[in-house]
DNA sequence: CTGAAAGCGCTTACAG
DNA sequence: CTGAAAGCGCTTACAG
């Protein structure tokens, strides 16, 4: 039914060796021939089977993406989307296409990350999403298949993986605080099944050491990212520690939960509490009033990923590479 | 290097032909045979190579999903992903993959939308978030590819469609207003490139007929679905029909405007104004007063979308199907 | 510059 | 119940 090099081969006259050589613009066809052909080809409006292609050169054009829990309100999933259209972009060029891949820890389906994608044979995979209890983290250390992990760090010799500097990233935010005149500041905190919640408890620590003030556990709630997980921190660290002045989130989800929690309590921002959150999700700027957070260029991550993945196929060592974020000062916190 | 028919076949002392049957659950393999092939499989590690079954089933098991615009704030993209949740839900008892486009107006790559699929051999395809003006539309209609579209009236033999009620939603959407009291309805519609647009407006005119007040057409404007648009718009209401107590938005987002052109504006929600959106995104429901708005359940969109695409894939007969909506009462609008 | 042939890893009549 | 063979649509040494 579809035309094949056959036809064109038939009608042009020549071999489908032939055909095939004009039409991958090898250069030993002679000028005339391969108009010819391409013409034809043109004509019959003949689309190579990438199929076939794929079975003889072992090469599928195609890379995966693996997503977790795509949409349980999780870390990454506010800006998934922007996250994809970056990949897409740094694809373009190379004309790789995308197979979405989507996994819960709950339902794993038994089935095993290499296996996933040497079903499609895809020729690399970006990975998403993944929790740090996940069974392909443990797989994907060993894999032999490129991959570039997005907010998970994983390096060897096919793996590579892009992130925010977290720990710069939550030093900033603390120290933004700080430098307003906050000495008694709070973090919700993600859960410990993300990486980056310990990057930024880290870089949280560290701007507290830096002005000499003393990090204090219990100011420390690890919820899960998630509005509500925020809601009941909020409240938590309110009630047992009213001396709090500041909080800073590890997400935006989670300052909306702290912004409701607030209004409950007649609290009023940033007149009776600080926040900070970090994201910068397209709420951050509607809310009022306006979240100060980190932004992180979830775009760049994602272009940043595709190219890098497209690299490692080509035989290039993979790196972790660091995607710049910026604190946006809005109108949730004040000075002291 | 990958582990193939033939290596079970040696090992199992049987021929490839027995290998194929034995795994692909035939009947007529002796089930000691089977059971050897199968647990020689097992131990290799084997992984049926999809593109060769591809090559000669000439079936992939992809389905390709279309999308424009990816992060241009339009019309879908805020349920995108609970849509593609949906989709992914609905594919995978069938174990079909996909594969995922992204295409945009301006840069339409000059590939049909045929070869945009056959390159890929899809057997179907989900298409969200083309503009009417979008040369695909043209295409679409006289696709053989078994097609289904999300929020885009196109009905052939081998093309359905899944939308929400969209004249009866923004009739309820309107009536409600009607109800509290509100006579001097505005109305924010989408841009002129939407095929719900024409719906909704068709929906709010209804409502006012039904009620004896007369529709005016300076009471509608159409904007583009996002939150500059319906902040233009608000205040161009506001501006020229001070009358207008209450508004209708064809989008969350537009309604989101709105909240911030009231602010500017020094009007209250729903004091001085009332408002109702359309979407129900996550933001509605967290915004303060909380937004009244139509709630679409995308999920079920995009799974029932999935489901339709195998059934017209299968055979059967493309059809419109119409998914739920709902109004959620919330604290926008008030009773005058 | 061109073509015949082998082969990618499968499935599927066909024959036994 | 099993196997030899053809074929899916390409690419790629190899030979000329």
């Amino acid at each position: 039914m579809a035309v094949t090099i056959k036809d064109i081969a038939k009608k042009a006259g020549v071999s489908i060796t032939t055909v095939s050589r004009a039409l991958n613009g090898y250069p030993d066809v002679s000028e005339e021939t391969r108009e010819k052909i391409k013409k034809i080809a043109e004509e019959l409006n003949y689309t190579p089977n990438s199929i076939a292609r794929g079975l003889v050169t072992n090469k599928t054009q195609t890379i995966g993406m693996i997503v977790s829990e795509l949409i349980k309100p999780g870390v990454y999933h506010p800006f998934f989307l922007e996250v994809l259209a970056g990949i897409k972009a740094g694809l373009k060029k190379d004309r790789y296409d995308l197979i979405l891949f989507t996994v819960d820890p709950e339902s794993q389906d038994a089935t095993s990350y290499e296996k996933l994608c040497n079903d499609r044979k895809v020729e690399g995979a970006i990975v998403e999403g993944l929790r740090l209890s996940d069974p392909y983290i443990e797989e994907i250390k060993g894999t032999q298949i490129p991959t570039v992990l997005i907010d998970i760090p994983i390096l060897t010799d096919k793996v590579g993986y892009v992130s925010s500097d977290n720990v710069q990233a939550a030093f900033e935010a603390t120290s933004y605080l700080i430098k307003l005149g906050h000495k008694n500041i709070g973090f919700i905190n993600g859960h410990k099944d993300a990486a980056v919640s310990f990057e930024r408890l880290e870089g949280y620590k560290k701007a507290l050491e830096k002005n000499d003030i003393p990090y204090r556990e219990e100011y420390v709630i690890f919820a899960d990212f998630t509005q509500e997980g925020g809601y009941n921190a909020f409240k938590t660290l309110i009630f047992e520690h009213p001396e709090i002045t500041a909080i800073f989130h590890a997400s935006d989800l989670m300052a909306m939960g702290s912004y409701r929690a607030a209004k409950d309590l007649g609290m009023r921002i940033p007149e009776d509490i600080s926040l900070v959150g970090f994201d910068d999700i397209e709420l951050a700027s509607l809310i009022t009033p306006a979240l100060t957070t980190i932004r992180q260029d979830t775009f760049k991550m994602g272009y940043t990923a595709a190219k890098h993945l497209l690299a490692i196929i080509r035989g290039e060592k993979p790196q972790h590479i660091v995607i710049p974020h910026k604190l946006v000062v809005r109108d949730s916190a004040r000075k002291l």
